[in-house]
RNA sequence: CGCGGGAUGGAGCAGUCUGGUAGCUCGUCAGGCUCAUAACCUGAAGGUCGUAGGUUCAAAUCCUACUCCCGCAA
C-alpha cells in the first residue's frame, strides 16, 4: 500500500464519490479545492458545492480560490509538497505550472471514453447522440482540454437511465477506478496516448436547447428528455404555461410535428411520435400523464407552437 | 432583500377578482345491468379549503404574518 500526499480538486456531484474513496484510502489527503460558494437559485441564497458539503461533514479543510493561477496560490501549492493532484469536475482550468507541480503529476477522472466527448458535458452528449456505451477515464493531465494520456478506462452501458442515474453510476465507477489507479500507479499502469482523430467535443448544455423541437426524431427527443432531466429539463409550452417532460415513451406511429394526435396526449414528431409519461407544469408538482389528463383539457388536432 | 406562480376529500383541477349551502373529471366502496368487462346505470363514504391571526352578521374568497412546493433569472 502506497501513501501519497494528495490534493483533491472537485466541485460537482460527480466528484463526491471519488473524494469519498480517497478519504477512506490509506493516502494522505492534504486538502480539498472546490469552486467558491455563490449566490444562486431562487432567492439568490449563498450555496456551496456538493464537494464542499461533503468535505464539511468530514471536517476536511476546504479552499475555494476564485483562480489558481496567481503566484500566491502557486506558492501555497508548492508548500504542500504534493505527490499528485486529483481533479474531478472542478470547473477551473489548471495552468501548466500547476499541472507540472506535483511529483507524479495531475490526474483527472473524466466521464466519457476518451478521446470521445472531451469537455464540459460528456454524459449528456453521449446520451443525446444515442451512444450505446459511455464510461469513465482516468488520465494524466496535460495542458490541453482532456487530451492527456489514458491510464485506465471502464465502459458502462447506456440504457434507460436518466442523467442523474447515469451520472451516479459513472461517478461510482470512476471513484472505484481511481483508487485502483492510485494503487497500481508506478506498477502495472500503462499510459496510452489518445488518438486525436477519434476525438469529439461535448459542449456545455445551453438552456435554449432544452426547448423541444418537434421536428426532430422522437427517439432523439426522448434521449434529450432523459439527458436534460433533472436540469434544465426538456420542455414545451401549452396555454402559456411551461411544461417540462421528465419521462416519455416513443410510439411508433406517424404524426405531424407538434400535433396532438389523440386524447392520450400523443404528440407527433419529425419521425414517429412521443407520449409524455411524467410532466411538471410550471408552478405545480410533478404529475403523471393520467393525473395530468384528468384536470387539463387538451385539444386533439391542435399544434404545440 | 433578484422576478413570478401555486397549496381546495385519495389523484388532477374549477371556484377567489364581485364574501352568502363545497363543485368537476377520476379513484375508492356498495348495489344494479351483462356470458363478461377497465364499459354502462344507481347510490354512498371521504374536506378544520397549507398554518396562525385579523376584518365581517357571514371568509376557500378580503387583510397581515409564516411554512412548504414550483417557473424564470443568475
Amino acid at each position: 500500500m502506497k501513501n501519497y500526499r494528495i490534493l483533491f480538486m472537485g466541485t460537482a456531484p460527480f466528484a463526491v464519490p471519488s473524494l469519498k474513496n480517497i478519504v477512506s484510502s490509506n493516502n494522505h489527503l492534504v486538502g480539498v479545492y472546490t469552486s467558491p460558494a455563490k449566490k444562486a437559485n431562487r432567492g439568490m441564497k449563498l450555496s456551496i458545492s456538493p464537494v464542499a458539503e461533503f468535505a464539511e461533514t468530514e471536517n476536511i479543510e476546504i479552499s475555494s480560490p476564485p483562480s489558481i493561477s496567481s503566484s500566491e496560490e502557486l506558492k501555497k501549492l508548492q508548500e504542500m509538497n504534493l505527490d499528485m493532484i486529483i481533479v474531478v469536475a472542478y470547473g477551473l482550468i489548471l495552468p501548466e505550472e500547476v499541472i507540472n507541480l506535483p511529483k507524479l503529476g495531475c490526474f483527472n477522472v473524466h466521464a466519457s471514453l476518451l478521446p470521445r466527448w472531451r469537455g464540459a458535458a460528456p454524459i449528456q452528449r453521449a446520451m443525446i447522440e444515442g451512444d450505446q456505451t459511455t464510461g469513465v477515464t482516468i488520465m494524466k493531465m496535460d495542458k490541453g482540454l482532456d487530451t492527456g494520456d489514458i491510464g485506465l478506462q471502464k465502459e458502462i452501458k447506456i440504457e434507460q437511465q436518466n442523467y442523474i442515474e447515469l451520472e451516479k453510476e459513472l461517478a461510482n465507477e470512476g471513484a472505484e477506478l481511481l483508487i485502483n489507479f492510485i494503487d497500481r500507479l508506478g506498477g502495472s499502469i500503462q499510459f496510452a496516448k489518445q488518438n486525436d482523430t477519434q476525438a469529439c467535443y461535448a459542449k456545455k448544455i445551453q438552456k435554449q436547447e432544452a426547448l423541444i423541437d418537434w421536428t426532430e426524431n422522437a427517439e432523439k427527443i426522448n434521449r434529450r428528455i432523459n439527458a436534460y432531466n433533472p436540469s434544465p429539463c426538456a420542455w414545451f409550452s401549452l396555454n402559456n404555461k411551461r411544461i417540462k417532460i421528465l419521462k416519455a415513451e416513443v410510439i411508433h406511429e406517424k404524426g405531424e410535428a407538434g400535433k396532438i394526435m389523440n386524447e392520450e396526449f400523443l404528440i407527433g414528431c419529425g419521425i414517429n411520435s412521443l407520449r409524455p409519461l411524467l410532466l411538471r407544469v410550471e408552478g405545480k408538482q410533478d404529475c403523471s400523464i393520467n393525473d395530468f389528463l384528468l384536470g387539463h383539457k387538451i385539444e386533439v388536432g391542435s399544434y404545440i407552437q
